[in-house]
DNA sequence: TCCCGCTTGTGAAACATTTCACTAATGCTC
DNA sequence: GAGCATTAGTGAAATGTTTCACAAGCGGGA
């Protein structure tokens, strides 16, 4: 796979047309056009042919493209391949929500652990799982051979346990903490700050009679 | 408020750079600079120094952002003058931990129903509310004043319910729906897909070598 | 008052992403 | 098998965003 420099907006695009692909299967629908695909997705077809173009050339002209050969190339193109193991680290709700979340299972992501420090919550069954003491942390990313972190805590301990779980060989981190984590080259961090999202609503309200 | 087209990027930072705005006035700190706030939200000074410029200039040269005004015209641009009535539509887990999460209310957007269509679920007591029936959703939206709406159901039923509350005079939503929704001029949607994240990571793992 | 170090505000340049517009395949119909 | 309608692939143009670099303003010190 010789990809460059692609934009983290093309591939997010690539996981959404991924999801519309996958409808269509279940269908039955063998094939489907730029345009088609570009409508379901909220985007233009000429978006979704450069998206595409950037990984090679999948479609027929004057047919588009096979839905079924593109979503396997697509799974392949973003890795979704094997199976991840992924760890949640902080057992509040949001915790509780993620590991039960089907679509992450569904694609490939599997939740072997999830650690808190609160010995009220420790020991506590976590729909199939236990929520262990964080305290054993590296243990666990290595028992597991965990390769992904969901980082669901307060901003105070965020930094030091995102040490912890690089140093024990983690590599990909969501970040659900509202602070900017400092990592060393070679670990990706997505940030996710719902109360953001919630404010970028709020802008627009305020303002949409400037449009 | 003059602003006219500003990039949703930017607005994202804003809302960052409000976060720890407010950290340093709770350490009493009175003035801060664009470099400071930079390396706290992860970007450079040039980026704060733009990102401010579009709304006007609050600075003193050689000495840097007077934090308290800063931060309250922040929140004045934010559109966070006021508390918003948020209704939660979906009674599922991410509902609950969503109907938790403090950083909403700390910001102003107070949940102020939650509806789902299950019985089961109908009538089951929520942090401080009650789950009602979704059949009643425009009398809910209608008699709690509601602005802001948080989609969180299945894909399958997420544009009708989006119809619903848009005729009941609802205009900006935050959607955890995976589809992409149909919305009216003059009504704003925030699409946040948590799977999408975990397959950003999963693309960066993958094409790791690549770089 | 004058000088100096610091930091903002901002055009211009660099860079990135999206859209346009056209060429070239492909299958279908007659 | 020729003509036609359709649709992918793709350089080039347009548009959007970030970075650069520097002039100008401010406060503090002598």
């Amino acid at each position: 796979m010789l990809a460059r420099k692609i934009a983290d907006s093309t591939v997010r695009r690539l996981a959404i047309y991924l999801r519309f692909l996958e409808e269509f299967e279940q269908h039955g629908r063998d094939t489907i056009s730029s345009e088609a695909l570009a409508s379901r997705a909220g985007t233009t077809s000429a978006q979704v042919r450069k998206d595409l173009s950037f990984f090679g050339s999948f479609g027929k002209r004057g047919l588009g493209y096979d839905v079924n050969a593109l979503s396997t190339r697509l799974r392949e193109i973003l890795g979704l391949g094997h199976r991840y193991r992924v760890i949640i680290v902080g057992a509040g709700r949001l915790a509780g929500a993620l590991v039960q979340y089907a679509g992450f299972s569904a694609r490939g992501f599997e939740i072997v652990a999830v650690v808190d420090r609160d010995p009220a919550k420790i020991g506590k069954p976590a729909d199939g799982l236990v929520v262990e003491d964080v305290a054993h942390l590296e243990r666990i990313v290595e028992r597991e051979q965990v390769e992904i972190a969901i980082l669901v805590t307060p901003a105070d301990p965020a930094q030091s346990l995102v040490d912890r779980l690089i140093a024990s060989g983690v590599t990909a981190i969501l970040n659900f903490a509202p602070v900017q984590l400092h990592v060393p080259e070679g670990v990706d961090v997505k940030n996710v700050n719902l109360a953001v999202e919630l404010e970028t609503l709020s802008y627009a309200l305020a303002h949409r009679r400037d449009r």
